[in-house]
RNA sequence: UCCCCAGUAGCUCAGUUGGCAGAGCAAGUGGCUGUUAACCACUGGGUCCGCGGUUCGAGUCCGUGCUGGGGAGCCA
């Protein structure tokens, strides 16, 4: 007999016999006579009700049954008599499958998060942990549904790449050498040797091969995991992250800030409507706020203002700020906050930024000062999206480059794309646990992935 | 990497001026005829993060290391 889901049977309309569950016991209540059992099989938060009378066989061994202990129960879903839940499962027969010694770390009780990161290979069974899971996997299906919808291609950009610098932060080294007995070659490392024949690394970005798809299929998206060597300490930052990476070809700077606008208002809503189980715990403890946020991210049109006057509405705040605002330099994350979440109290686009604070892909403007690039500010978070129109025509590539001491020969192909057939296009990138961060109203990215790796850190 | 804070029972934490190691929850045992993190009673449970120092005496003070958290930078 095939086990139902408990998601399945908390939505049955009517009673059934003869049904058979499998998941894992969140607490037992005993009185003289009886027992309850909680069963949560992850299929959703709710729990259900087991009621197993005395009179069942084997009852003296359900009494030992421990929180954490997995089980096979079959019975029948019938009305429940006591408040609080529409059915329980009234039980015929129960199997341990395993059982939890009286060592198992979870108990019937709120624990911190940080205990919860040092077993992270057990917090997934956790109300909270789990809806940040289900909730992860449906917004990874909005994701593919937004773009299928859009007539976007998917593409798979790699993973392991020998450009060491593609702009953005440290990168891990990947190799096969004996690294117990590196080969050298005038003192250095020599990666002709090594399995590729050229130092290699991992990617910190698939944009650069996005945009040789987007120039070929037109609008294209990458989905997959992303990785940075930067020494950073902070509960926005992990080693290894995924990232949504849409490129369109015949596509200009308004028009990748109008997509991001639609991307981030189609994917709240789409997990409002999905997953509103799931998201009411957060509601109620993790983030009071947090549908209020998420309702004022979908009625707002984004505020769209230039760096320029970014700046100039910092500057005019009164506001005292630990790092002076100076035209020319970066925003700082407490500049960025402060625009979002108390000056326009909504998700905030500032674009066309100084060109010396920026990378060498991004468009230059007609001022030759600044280039056209954009970030999307949303209140908790701060930046969740960056991206820009990118820079198509050849001369001034290779003159940006050139001046930003970038070989040429090492982006060989990418300098090819401007050459033949070149086109103006955008694209930006999205950081997906920054996303759940903000849906979800969890402040430490390390607590939407998995696995979390941070510097020292790569147990489990 | 920098600044700040913390580390005491399985978990969350208290521990006064340097003077016998504590509570709640969890666990174990027993009770209870419909419970909702059930309830009631009893019981067991400690490398006070490691190392060094000051002191008659250190959980407490000093130095140092490690781990965790918050903030900054870098960024997504």
């Amino acid at each position: 007999m095939k086990r139902t889901r408990i998601l399945h049977l908390l939505q049955s309309d009517k009673p059934l016999d003869n049904v058979i569950i499998m998941g894992w016991v969140r607490t037992r209540r005993d009185s003289r006579g009886f027992s309850f059992l909680e069963i949560n099989d992850g299929s959703c938060l709710k729990n259900m009700q087991v009621i197993a009378d005395s009179s069942i066989a084997d009852y003296e061994e359900i009494k030992k049954i421990t929180t954490g202990s997995a089980v096979a129960i079959t019975g029948s879903l019938m009305e429940s008599p006591g408040k609080g839940q529409k059915w329980e499962l009234k039980a015929d027969n129960v199997e341990i499958l395993g059982i939890a010694p009286d060592t198992f770390p979870l108990q019937k009780k709120r624990h911190s998060d940080e205990f919860l990161r040092t077993i992270a290979h057990l917090r997934s069974r956790t109300n909270k942990y789990g809806a940040v899971f289900r909730i992860r996997s449906e917004l990874s299906f909005a994701i593919h549904q937004f773009f299928k919808d859009r007539g976007f291609k998917y593409i798979h950009t790699p993973v392991l790449t020998a450009s060491d610098c593609e702009g953005a932060g440290e990168m891990f080294k990947v190799t096969a050498l004996d690294m117990d007995n590196i080969p050298k070659k005038d003192g250095k490392t020599d990666f002709s040797l090594d399995f590729f024949g050229a130092a290699t690394n991992l990617t910190v970005s698939g944009q650069l091969s996005a945009e040789m798809f987007a120039l070929a299929l037109g609008d294209v998206y990458t989905f997959g995991p992303t990785f940075r060597a930067e020494n950073s300490n902070t509960s926005r930052h992990v080693a290894e992250f995924w990232m949504v990476e849409p490129e369109m070809a015949f596509s200009n700077l308004t028009d990748a800030m109008d997509l991001s606008e639609e991307f981030l208002k189609y994917l709240t809503g789409y997990i409002i409507d999905a997953c509103l189980d799931d998201l009411e715990l957060f509601a109620k403890y993790v983030d009071k706020n947090l549908m209020t946020t998420l309702e004022g991210l979908l009625s707002s049109d984004f505020t769209r203002l230039s760096y320029k006057d970014a700046v100039d509405i910092l500057n005019k705040s009164k506001q005292k700020f630990e790092f002076e605002v100076d035209f020319g330099k970066d925003l700082q994350s407490e500049h960025e906050r402060y625009l979002t979440e108390r000056h326009f109290k909504q998700p905030v686009i500032i674009y066309d930024y100084p060109k010396n604070i920026k990378p060498f892909y991004m468009r230059i403007n007609d001022d030759n000062k600044t280039v056209a690039a954009m970030d999307v500010l949303v209140p908790n978070i701060g930046e969740i999206i960056g991206g820009s129109q990118r820079e198509e025509r050849l001369n001034i590539l290779e003159a940006r480059m050139d001046e930003m001491g970038l070989s040429k020969k090492d982006y060989w192909w990418y300098i090819e794309s401007r050459k033949y057939g070149s086109a103006f296009h955008s694209g930006f990138g999205m950081g997906f646990e920054r996303l759940l961060m903000f849906l979800t109203g969890v402040t430490n990215i390390r607590d939407v992935i998995p696995f979390p790796r941070t510097p020292n850190s790569i147990s489990f």
